[in-house]
DNA sequence: ACAAAAGTGTTGACTTTACACCCATGG
DNA sequence: CCATGGGTGTAAAGTCAACACTTTTGT
């Protein structure tokens, strides 16, 4: 069918993604330097409009994959932004998801197609971006601290299992707060997030950690 | 700008709301009967196609106005939809809405330039819809029972203000769950949703109920 | 034997659950 | 004075917060 109608015609969509890390207590979002109007040379979220032979969530790797050389990454759904202005170009209607990875894990291209530049920014260094992606961020952010909540979110950034005391240094990350150690273990162990892989992880000098991995599938929780 | 690349011409945005009501215990769903192809004669949530002037909320608004004559009502964005053969006419992305409004408050458009019928149906009676309605539908109920936590998205239902015991027939019949009477009590005014009106329900031979609003602010809730 | 970080247990405060009685009204 | 449903209090159980000591390792 050929859109003819003015009130709808031209409108195209974008899929957007805010993938974010944490290097040592600091929570980075992952951020691409545009090389083509409209906002040449700003930086933006990774993403691009959705093409017609792929779902959203599809479209969402396509570009992470085109514009980052990532892949496989678990991504979730947070919002559709529609702002009538929100692309200069044309009417455009964004569909916002939110990742995890381990930055060190990841070989970033720098230079794509579409990007003259990637880097992971640290979130409270986040320059002005093009397009209402600081809009989105901000949203996307508040989303990932809900978001870690009783969830196996973190699974993807550490993939190969993790220490308590490492993860309790995580979620200090991205909910800017303190726990105690002892009632952070007990916590995140109700949760039933974990399990126990019976190896440990040595440091230099101290007790070694024990190590345990995000399992698949976790339990749903009762709200009221 | 005019889109001639054919990955991504022609398409568009839906945006469609899943218009609840509680009657006598009953969750109902507002559904309307199309009169136009595609899925002519089916019944659909209310929706339609995003306008080039006007945002998501708005776009969502609209149709619902003008497909069931219904206005005021706060809306909540639950999430986009976008299987790519979701729509048979061309691309179609879906930006899904739910809301909670007293049916017998409004009075309802049987028919539009679009629709032939318009009806509350109990959520566990709802037909076969058009489109991929009965997903975005069964998405909107869970968010529904999320929503109503710790929320005031009842207030719409309840504009003049509701007793506690004619609350937990809303809450049972949402979350198909039974709760103590004492303890809902206690319960619902621990989350500061509700301010004492100072008047009361009169019902036939029984002691008057205490009649509460739903305040328009409500507090943030810590999350660990 | 020391430093550094991991791991564990207990007590008191608070919250939640389960449950029974009294109250106001109309008939 | 009875039936109906509204409103309240309390004790026991369970959960959460605060806190201090012991363990393991490398040097």
């Amino acid at each position: 069918m050929e859109v003819k109608n003015k009130l709808y015609q031209n409108q195209g969509i974008h899929v957007i993604t805010a993938l974010f890390t944490v290097e040592q207590g600091v929570v980075k979002v992952l951020l691409i330097k545009r090389k083509n109007e409209p906002f040449f040379g700003s930086w933006v979220l990774t993403g691009g409009a959705l093409y017609n032979n792929e779902s959203l969530e599809e479209g969402a790797y396509r570009e992470l994959k085109e514009k980052t050389g990532i892949t496989n990454v678990p991504i979730k759904q947070v919002k559709a932004f529609g702002r009538v202005d929100r692309s200069p170009v044309m009417r455009m209607v964004a569909v916002a998801y939110i990742g995890i990875i381990d930055s060190k894990r990841v070989r970033l291209l720098k230079e794509s197609r579409n990007t003259q530049d990637a880097d992971w920014v640290p979130i409270d260094q986040v320059p002005k971006l093009g397009y209402d992606h600081n809009e989105i961020l901000d949203y996307a952010v508040e989303e990932l601290r809900k978001e870690i909540i009783h969830s196996n979110i973190l699974k993807s950034l550490f993939p190969d299992g993790i220490t308590i005391p490492e993860l309790q240094k995580t979620y200090e990350a991205i909910l800017k707060k303190k726990f105690d150690r002892r009632n952070f273990r007990k916590k995140i162990l109700s949760w039933n997030l974990l399990e126990d892989t019976n190896t440990y992880q040595k440091f230099e000098g101290n007790k070694p950690a024990k190590i345990y991995k995000f399992k698949e599938k976790i339990e749903e929780i009762d709200m009221i």
